[in-house]
DNA sequence: TTGTAAGCGTTATCAG
DNA sequence: CTGATAACGCTTACAA
């Protein structure tokens, strides 16, 4: 059995509640106390159990995480680990622990998230993902328990505390330096239809095609169901059009590194024949091979503001909920070029 | 305030020891009561409370994950959202849950590690890198405290169930590959000098070269600190050499991807001037360009056992340590091809 | 088979 | 400024 604040309590020649007292570092207490407990502290080696004070302060500084589905490829994305450090910046400088949850089904997930929560496990929850129809959101809503999203909800977006990137405009500023370079047969390719990601970046490409009075072609549009086989299909189909792309949007580096190799395969040169530009500036973009020129996002503030953000609302309960937008930049880097024929 | 046993207690009329016995499913408590405590607990939404729990029963069925220092670009690799999946899977198979750690520097992950622990917040701890000279072993060793560690630890070995590979004979393997081939010049490109895998793949990659009767080369041997600027010249150097290598064998896919962007700089083909063979057999492998010959070392396994091993250690006090070896093996692809000059 | 009651290690509310 | 003492919600002997 470890050593309690009893114990302390005992050496020092005071109460137990004195103690606690000078662990929550109180106004009220002397110095000369003070100094006499935290010299029996240290003598004995005393550290808390959280548990114990958890139960009794009904609070346990800690916050759970909540991956997507493991299964999923998006799990693989470098986006995590990035994510992850911001909030643990955070979370470290505010002292809070965390708790972290994935599953291989969304079923198991919500499981594990009551679980975390009903337990009492967490004070907040931050959701990396945020799908359609998602159970998770709702059991949290209906219980009033605070959270925040990464990304955009694709629900009930103004009730929820979100930080994302305005991926409408990250898209467009994406697309519009295409047309910058000269290019007008641009393609996008993006992912699954029913990530928020994917449907505010394909606006922010048609956004931009339009102001460049640039007519849509529904030919353009990909969504590959991320990477692996299906794309490999799709890009060829895409490259044997007649008015075959001069450039292509990806909504995601890791995407664009798929693409990059299925258009090696077909002997495309990248950027003589085709300009890539993708999107979120994780390291691997740096690492491709002609290396991409990719929308920085800001990932770690991503999730730096997330950690902030629920923080604050665990903290002062009348938090209103926000919307925060993190800046994104153009990183330009070899896989883009200048169209001059004519 | 939620619901409490007490409450189950009351409408199910009975005593809340009762209720406590039903919810671990204690053999002595009749049928009867058993339904009726259920039903009672299903009627108010009972679920219990995980601090109180861990409190009174001093176990908290949680396992605490030390990741990498988030600085380090090692954080990066792919390599941990695969293991995390290992890891998750066996833990909720047996009901565990995951605390995570991470931090800037190594003193505040050591921090974290020691709150986490003498916290009472975990029951055993799980380290995902180890390190020459870690004070977080040393810690957990002293306080003997349930752990196991992914990967060799560099001291103390046969004191740590540890779960790792045969990177000797992962490298070792890889390498006869490539002097199958008809390779005789080749490459060895590792990370830094301190990790315990650098080390071993290095003797193995030796292991290989000596055993076909090829003499080892000191300007044939490169320790890049993991990727980026560095690297780059490293590999230019290698190729600069009179009797350039025709066969390079890198220690990490990550790391093989820098290379291939590299030697494309150079102008130098993959496989055709030159063959790759690198290890972990990461997503990324697959999706370079030319796709990488890897040695697959089952990274979910590795997290998966370590996560078995250690609830083993955590609940059959007496466990001996062991050393669990995963298996490896070769997936070809893209980036070796025979050597048939003369 | 079930109930009673004593912890588990803190915090929090009163008094003093 | 400090000390009792009652929670916090659960587990677990020990009785019954």
């Amino acid at each position: 059995m470890a050593v309690t604040i009893k114990d302390v309590a005992k050496l020092a020649a005071v109460a137990p509640s004195t103690v606690s007292r000078v662990i929550a570092d109180n106004s009220r207490i002397s110095e000369a106390t003070k100094q006499k407990v935290k010299k029996a502290m240290k003598e004995l080696g005393y550290h808390p159990n959280l548990n114990a004070r958890s139960l009794a302060s009904q609070s346990t500084q800690t916050m759970g995480l909540v991956m997507p589905s493991s299964g999923d490829v998006v799990f693989q994305n470098p986006f995590f680990p990035t994510v992850l450090q911001g909030i643990n910046e955070c979370a470290h400088e505010k002292k809070y622990a965390l708790h972290m949850t994935t599953g291989k089904s969304d079923d198991e997930i919500l499981a594990a998230v009551v679980n975390m929560v009903q337990g009492k496990r967490v004070d907040g929850v931050i959701l990396l993902n945020s799908r359609v129809d998602d159970k998770v959101i709702e059991y949290l809503m209906e219980r009033e328990f605070p959270f925040v999203v990464i990304g955009k909800p694709a629900e009930h977006a103004d009730e929820i505390t979100h930080v994302d990137n305005d991926n409408v405009r990250v898209m467009r500023d994406a697309t519009e330096h295409l047309i910058q370079l000269g290019h007008h047969q641009i393609a996008f390719i993006g992912g699954s239809r029913d990530l928020m990601v994917t449907i505010d970046r394909l606006s922010g490409y048609q956004q931009a095609l339009k102001n460049a009075g640039i007519p849509l072609k529904d030919e353009y549009i990909i969504h590959e169901e991320f990477l692996r086989e299906g794309g490999q299909e799709a890009v060829s189909e895409l490259m044997a059009l007649e008015d075959r792309p001069t450039a292509l949007v990806v909504v995601d580096d890791f995407m664009a590194l798929g693409v990059l190799g299925t258009l090696d395969e077909l002997g495309i040169k990248v950027p003589e024949e085709i300009s890539i530009i993708s999107c979120n500036n994780v390291l691997l973009a740096e690492l491709a091979k002609p290396s991409l020129t990719s929308m920085d996002i800001n990932i770690f503030d991503l999730g730096y503001q997330a950690s902030k953000s629920l923080i604050e609302l665990i903290e002062n309960c009348g938090e209103p909920t926000k919307r925060i937008i993190i800046s994104h930049q153009l990183v330009e880097r070899m896989s883009c070029s200048e169209l001059d024929e004519k």
